[in-house]
DNA sequence: TAACTACTGTGAAAGTTATCACTAAATGAA
DNA sequence: TTCATTTAGTGATAACTTTCACAGTAGTTA
């Protein structure tokens, strides 16, 4: 299998344009130049049609996108078209923000089971859902397809990430503090937390000061 | 050395060689070599060290890297050596969850006001901070300094970008489901979701489908 | 002191990605 | 029908990023 014959920059563009492909929908707007399109992106038209280009022929010249048509494309390209089954790991508020959070269920991201390590949280209820024991996941995820594993956990992510893998989960979102990695290229882990992504806001505003 | 503008790749890896580096501290590993370091951040050493010679020359030849005072130089490079002051504009769960986020606080990030435009929210109290009314944001910042504006609002999440750049915020984060640009190179903004994320892991668990 | 080892910093090469500039196709007007 | 206009798709090229490979330096040993 070859994994990366997307470049990574392209795969985010692509998620960017099917949003707002969703945005436009919404608003009615309907056919879409790439011109009009990659503005809203904020790309250049040319990498909008070298970046579709990986998704097929889709457009029609002298017209543009239809915004319908080309939602789908992407959408099915991206793997967007069916649900996905995820468990999470390790109980705080951010764990219960995404347990609670209708949107990521609309968009096809259903969580599945939830654990901890934690004596005091075993058993307990969040959104529906029992936690479960970290050491007892075998048993729990026995009769369920588990996509993804999503660790919350601030304490030990190492451990649920080690575990999760070893369950056979190839794709893991990380939203500890310490960034997680894998020599295996079988296995796809996306690591963020907000201080990430602070900072690259913090580092612009300090350039911004030296100048 | 010639000063090149720092690639966005770059400072995302510069983020997280940071983050390593705080592990370590924590973990009482000091020094450490660019070969070790760099296998714990998922890359390889060549892209490290050339990625720390954007900050300067902060190794010690046969030695490797001081962890403490590479961790200090990082910090000083990204603006993260003092602290910042966020406004955040749409009131529901995430913007809860960010308000009462203790971890933010202890990184340097402090929220200072809180804005909404639906009435049924303004004057309620979330963490501490009065919600606003986004049209009477001039009077609320007249007398702070606003760094960072965080839009978590999923209505009109444009109207929150409009009014926090008229105000003259240079940095943005955009929470909300619809991705956000500026022509304006002197404005930055990041967007982020947790469908986006979660849709580079189904890309990538589609092609092993295909597999 | 000199020889040896371990490691950084970096110029050059290799590899990758973005942009340009053109071709081709669809549309609409005369 | 023909012509002008609009816009997608793409080969070539420019720009950028990563990796290689080694010179140079700090520390260590004798």
């Amino acid at each position: 299998m070859k994994v990366k014959e997307l470049p990574e920059n392209t795969l985010q563009r692509l998620i960017i344009y099917l949003r707002v492909l969703e945005y436009l929908e919404r608003e009615k707007i309907d056919p879409i130049s790439s011109e009009d399109l990659a503005r809203r992106c904020g790309v250049n038209s040319a990498q909008l049609r070298k970046d579709l280009s990986f998704v097929g022929n889709l457009g029609t010249k002298g017209v543009g996108y239809s915004v319908k048509s080309l939602k789908y494309s992407l959408k099915k390209f991206l793997g967007r078209n069916h649900e996905w089954n995820l468990i999470l790991g390790g109980i705080n508020p951010l764990a219960n923000f995404l347990l609670e959070n209708s949107q990521l269920f609309k968009e096809g991201f259903n969580f599945m089971a939830v654990f901890d390590t934690r004596d005091e949280y075993i058993g307990k209820v969040y959104s529906g859902l029992s936690v479960y024991n970290l050491s007892q996941i075998s048993y729990v995820v026995r009769n369920i397809r588990v996509d993804i594993g999503v660790i919350t956990a601030d304490e030990t992510p190492e451990l649920y990430l080690e575990t999760f893998l070893r369950e056979g989960i190839k794709a893991i979102l990380n939203l500890s503090n310490v960034p997680l990695f894998s020599e295996n290229e079988k296995i796809k882990i996306e690591n963020f937390s907000f201080p990430f992504i602070l900072t690259k806001l913090s580092y612009f505003l300090k350039l911004y000061e030296e100048k």
